[in-house]
DNA sequence: TGGCAAATACCTATTTATGAGTATTTTTTA
DNA sequence: TAAAAAATACTCATAAATAGGTATTTGCCA
């Protein structure tokens, strides 16, 4: 059995990456790729694939838009979502609109070859990254003694990107919230910045989210 | 003359892609990859390539530590910095520390080739994003429509992106901290959001920054 | 040109965040 | 095990953001 794939992603070497990557296994046939929503759903309409691999993050019609419109319209086809982002609200929000299968980009052939198979096989295939800075290794060490950072610093900028207030930092660490004040203080003293939105770009950069 | 290059970023499917993009131009020979600093830094000892392109955010020593080891250890060496991020800080500060060039990697193969031979022949290359949501243009269109947003509010969404305090958005379009802050929370409302960084996260996602 | 959406502006009140200082208890580690 | 670093917790004071409500002016377009 062939199966018929689409690849959708805004960034082309990405979509050639992917193709190359995809090209040892013979079972898959990437029969189109899109770059953006519109040419996705044009190319589904056409090819009739078994599955599409898609980003989120495209312009013109976006990955929730084109997913949604996949599982109305053609709800055979099986969806994998490709992300840079690993949080897993959003891999339980594509859950929520029946993808079958979310991962983040950094990952090697092997794994997606993996994925679709398990997906194209009536599985699915839901994961974020695995952990890089807080599990204690290599990178975590330099990666702390560069920015002075604590370990505790680095669980709460990762909880203040994923959009917690302090009360529900406090919350979650079991711990008062004028800790989480102090800690929050430190971070934005340590890291020179002056607002989330720093915190965030920062934590971005540094693959803390 | 052939140039040595050095590819490095910790997407492999990316890296895949910008090898075959690349491999049509005869004059660029990449000679090593690597999916992080650490290796980059050791591939550019054993290689002494002629030129580096290399994403800011990867794990262990990131792209700027990087960037500045390599220009102070290896000189001669040119650096092309490649990015998700279409931030003009961000290009202004890789442009500080000495990189040859800036792009996002939502482009093509001709002009990232383009990119290395102007960089290759002593120039530099330093170019965002064009702005693909407020331009007024066909997507914008369907995305104010989507969510229902003015094009105020984006603009507005973006300087909050931009780390901008109400205060500072007002001076900057001459209005009143007030106006600011209705749509601000007209924005919330409307995004059904509750915080900064999930706005942060909303824009990225739908690549207003 | 009359109507409507958008943009502008203000008020009150509450919550949350920030900044500076300090102090105690854990945990590391030398 | 003693010293150092990290994590925890608090106070006081100020700044900024959030959540209601409301009202006026602009600009578009039917």
């Amino acid at each position: 059995m062939i199966y018929k794939l689409i690849l959708a992603d805004d960034h082309p070497f990405l979509i050639n990456g992917i193709v190359a990557a995809l090209a040892p296994y013979k079972q898959f046939n990437v029969v189109a790729t899109a770059h953006d929503g519109n040419e996705l759903i044009s190319m589904v309409i056409i090819h009739q694939p078994h599955l599409v691999v898609m980003d989120l993050n495209m312009p013109g019609m976006d990955g929730f838009q084109c997913l949604k419109k996949l599982k109305t319209d053609f709800e055979k086809i099986k969806v994998l979502i490709l992300t840079n982002y690993s949080q897993p609200e959003l891999m339980h929000e594509v859950k929520a609109m029946q993808a079958d299968g979310f991962m983040v980009k950094n990952t090697g052939a092997g794994e997606l070859a993996e994925a679709i198979n398990a997906i194209l096989n009536g599985g699915s295939w839901f994961k974020t990254k695995q952990e890089v800075i807080t599990d204690g290794g290599f990178f975590m060490d330099e990666f702390l003694k560069k920015f002075q950072l604590t370990k505790r610093e680095v669980t709460i900028i990762e909880l203040i990107c994923n959009d917690k207030s302090s009360k529900q930092i406090a919350q979650e660490l079991h711990l008062s919230e004028l800790t989480i004040s102090t800690h929050r203080r430190n971070i934005f003293r340590k890291l020179d910045i002056s607002s989330v939105t720093g915190l965030v770009n920062f934590a971005r950069l540094h693959h803390i989210i």
